[in-house]
DNA sequence: CATGAATGAGTGTTCATTCAT
DNA sequence: GATGAATGAACACTCATTCAT
């Protein structure tokens, strides 16, 4: 006792300590669910007591917005930083898409808690979700709106069918993000890009499909 | 009194009850999500007591069983009764994608159930909607793969592949019902038959996208 | 319809319908206890709807108040017709435990209600059944008095003493009643006599154990 | 403010809780029985909030265990201590049905637990019980058959016969202790003694009653 | 005579949250 | 800085009991 260092109690600095709450409530929360996991769990899981997670985090709604916040955010980074801003915009899609795939399966539990808990109506923060949702939604609008200017695309396409198909795409993406987990980020990348960049590019030429086409 | 629907207790056919009590749920459940949603306000909103709830649909899980397969059922009964079986396969893909577009529109909440609800992971009947979604998803693979024999595709596509592209589809379809409520069923599907057969046809052209292309 | 004989739904007088329902409710009482027996549980096995259980026997309590009624005064019946009112008092004493023992084992739901559950304080009815035991103790008492009268027994004996002795007999039938379910009646009324009797029969002597002895 | 002990929630360590918490659990449980008793009811009595119960206590089940045998074992240790084990059997048996007597007269909630409750076939721990009582009527059984060893009983006791005098015994005392708890422990003791002790004397001597004596 | 339909009141249990130390 | 002790409020579920038919 009173030998420096010999603390059973680790004093460990605040920053520390709350990334290893948020861990372990990111964690909780992608396994449980937000109603269905407790702060005893969690607060066990991060080897603090209670009180301690109360003291730094507040609430169960601001500790589950901090991790929505922050899981966002990598994503976002990490897609933002393989976009190079000058490359043609199906070289920037492309990028874009394979950096999203592969941080989703590098990050499951911060994956299911942006896609499959925060969007959960009724739930506090599906509105938190929803707002990166559709900043995500814009950029490859807008990225879609640039490529048909370089195209001097014919009949203009309409902004809202434009919105339409980013929202599409991005609903695409997801979808594929959550299904072919086991598969490469590459393929996922690869298979939306066949599927979505030649729709766009015909679509641009002025080609459409005719429901009453026979 | 004497006047006729002035009992103060109704007594109502257990049929038109439990149908009462479903269409109450499925609007709770919507609204706040299976593990905030009360059955006391269940029972408020379907105009009963608690216990009857309780005597007809046995517990919580149950009921939401209930409501997740009326309406999976539902959905799935008004895509099918769109399709005509021996129509081409575009031809095909389109009824099925309007008559989504259409019910979902009519149904937010039974939407909201499938869709956000149960997928959420730790709740229960994830699996039941998962499996609904799959069959879905088979059904356009079938479709894409019936449209490259069609087409006598060339560099046949891998199943993989196939089985990908129709969960991007299934993907881009959800997406677009949660975003595009407010649209018609007819513009959504237009977008999303605009944006995906395009990209299919060009697949199975041999066009591929490259990633190394500059 | 119309032919005598053939209605679904019996009309049964009324007194054997209450037969029906008691022994149904005897059976039910003594497997789960009275307050986790349901008045479902009992109706149906009954056969009959809870609402004709409660227009004969008005609520659970007065229901189960006459279940122990009637095996109480069933029980009561068998020991005072086997008892001979002229015999000497040890033949009295030994017939009495012969058909008791007989009795709670031929009945052994009647035997559970009356010892094992309707004692548990609390529960209403704790008070009918000991008056029963007490009646039980009372005419054992008369009957010890009675040998000890004829035996002119010398230093007389208290009275509580009697009643202490009466009530220790008691005892050990109804834990002989339990344990010995398996064992023929006579049997265990032997061991009990053998027990009993000549511990009275030395007490009637004066011959007494003295705490002190060595 | 100022004084010790205003404060308005109290601060006492968890052993002393439970403690109080055990106290009012028996209390309640003697006077109402299991399934009467509520949890809330428990709470009150003990002086703390519901959830603190369950805190510590984890369930009624628990909570109810927890009572009969903290119960269960102050009973036995009183016996026990009062037994001298190289004493004579009478010498033991008088030390054992005193000590018990004086016991059961002073924890009457206690008893009733043990007697009255637990017993009651279809609650839990009705089996611990059990077991507590068969090991009583063993150590009795034991007690009985060193005295016959020592007396040169001459037409040797059946097992059975011994078992069932055991039995009978404790039924007595049992009986003795829920009637007589008005008496003295010593007064009760001393009429079972006279009761049991001349009656086993009279057997080893080889005394019988005879069913078919006139 | 007999019952399907209905409920008020209460149960055990859990959880987010806060003090006093 | 960190925690053991404590609770208000709510939730899923059950049951004895009663009408209206």
């Amino acid at each position: 006792m009173g030998l420096v260092g010999t603390q059973s109690k680790q004093r460990v600095p605040r920053a520390v300590r709350e990334r290893q709450m948020l861990d372990a409530a990111v964690a909780t929360f992608a396994k449980r669910g937000y109603r269905a996991a407790s702060m005893d769990e969690i607060a066990v899981a991060a080897g603090v007591s209670k009180p301690l997670v109360y003291l730094y985090l507040h609430s169960k709604d601001e500790l589950y917005s901090a991790c929505v916040r922050r899981e966002a955010e990598a994503l976002q980074a990490a897609v933002r930083a393989a976009v190079e801003p000058g490359a043609p915009a199906d070289r920037q899609l492309w990028s874009g898409l394979l950096a999203f795939f592969e941080h989703t399966a590098a990050h499951p539990d911060g994956w299911a808690i942006l896609y499959s808990q925060a969007r959960t109506v009724g739930e506090p923060f599906a509105e938190e979700v929803a707002a990166m949702r559709a900043e995500i939604a814009e950029f490859v609008r807008a990225l879609i709106g640039a490529a048909a200017a370089d195209a001097h695309c014919d009949p203009v396409l309409a902004d809202r069918e434009v919105a339409g198909l980013a929202h599409a795409l991005v609903g695409a993406a997801e979808s594929l993000a959550g299904w072919g987990a086991a598969h490469s980020g590459r393929e996922n990348a690869a298979t939306l890009m066949n599927f979505a960049w030649s729709g766009l590019a015909n679509l641009m030429r002025g080609g459409r499909w005719e429901p009453s086409a026979r």
